[in-house]
DNA sequence: TCTAAAAAGTAATAATTGTCAACTTATTAA
DNA sequence: TTAATAAGTTGACAATTATTACTTTTTAGA
């Protein structure tokens, strides 16, 4: 039985690595012309709020989180954009300053496609248009369904969701135990609240037995228990 | 002096209004061909999550919420549209069912445009889909925001942000005082607590001369107090 | 492999928010 | 106009969440 089955990952998850799956070759051509390869480090910042995009980013590997900093500098993680995503265009296309950020949670390779070369695609590609309209309009309904989440959902219920996403997000192609590997404060400013909540509620799920953790790696061995925490009918 | 110089309305306001602002004549004339005209009573639903779209509306005229509703049937504004927005359009670009519902706020005309007209208008509309993918970019932008403010801020300054962001949807033609006409539900549910905290909240705030409350009626008197209170820097 | 430094985990307590009950003020329809 | 109904308001209290202070474990570098 697949998680599908049971959850609606859909409405958590942006999957943006549609926009460039299936492009024509010679759009694609056009758009990854001038594009340049990075490794960040575990940490390393992407791209800051309020900066003026100058291009748009590729995840070729690994794991960016997208978060705001309010003003005691604390975190607020929106999304973690995962190998293959697509991240920045939003801010391109507004032509805005970026309203997020960018960092990495692991060691990531990631493409910078020049805004130039991205824009000048858009106007020869309805391909690209069709795409970056029908992904933007699923990751604005993702967006939604998180904001009803922090308004009407608590925190064991919050957390006991976002550890099930990230379950899949960190599953690898090999099929077998999935190792979430995430900082507690990360995993704190992606429910929305104290780290000393989300270890509290870990402690708690750890004694009923529905995961396992050693450091900071988090291990779930009943999901279906905690899809039925979350309450996602 | 502007409001926009001391508090950024655009962070929390969608400006659909530009989709249509512009549009070459006979792109117009192709999206509006077939459309249809209806008055919805206050409380009449619009369109419901989950629902198949059929079409996109527009709003000629009274004010549009777009709201989620949980479990236990309680409701989750998720944003207040205008007069002169469009909505539901996410849904048809996405070729998704409703991911949200929309009910009307008080009389309101809204104008139904059938998805065959709208999806066949953007194959032909270069600006058109420029537009979109701008605003819809905008709107993207706004709904983080709304996460972070649920993730980050009391219930007395999202609250605070609320009413100034209203006093804006409420401004008519003419200057001059603005009265908030929304229910304390509604309202609560905007905020995103219950009804018996956003009208503690309103006594405050009444007592400390920032506002004045008739029936439901909210008439803003010192904005920039509930700005400093929002906490917006 | 040892050892600081960083991160994770725990407990107590304070602050905020939600819920229930009672009551007052508006609104609506007979 | 008035009775009935709905909506708004207030207070008391319970539940949840944040904060502070601290111990234990893990991690990364010498």
């Amino acid at each position: 039985m697949s998680i599908k089955d049971i959850f609606p990952i859909e409405k958590w998850d942006f999957k943006s690595q549609s926009i460039l799956q299936g492009i024509p070759p010679e759009d694609l051509a056009m758009l990854t012309a001038n594009q340049t390869e990075h490794l960040y480090q575990k940490g390393e910042v992407v791209f800051r709020e309020g900066a003026y995009p100058s291009g748009i980013f590729f995840i070729r590997s690994g794991k960016v989180k997208k978060y705001k900093v309010n003003e005691v500098a604390k975190e607020h993680i929106i999304y973690v954009a995962n190998t293959g995503e697509l991240i920045g265009y939003a801010s391109v296309l507004a032509d805005d300053r970026y309203t997020d950020s960018a960092a990495a949670l692991e060691k990531s390779v990631v493409s910078f496609i020049p805004k130039e070369d991205f824009l000048k695609t858009l106007q020869h590609s309805a391909y690209l248009n069709r795409q970056l309209l029908k992904t933007l309009s699923h990751e604005f309904a993702v967006l939604a369904n998180s904001i009803s989440l922090f308004s009407q959902k608590s925190v064991r219920e919050r957390t006991a969701l976002q550890l099930v996403v990230l379950r899949e997000k960190y599953k690898t192609d090999e099929i077998g135990l999935v190792e979430i590997n995430m900082s507690r404060d990360d995993l704190a400013s992606l429910v929305g609240t104290a780290r000393e909540n989300v270890v509290r509620v870990l402690s708690e799920f750890r004694s009923k037995g529905y995961l396992n953790t050693k450091g900071r790696k988090i291990v779930i061995t009943d999901v279906t228990s905690l899809i039925n925490i979350a309450n996602y009918h």
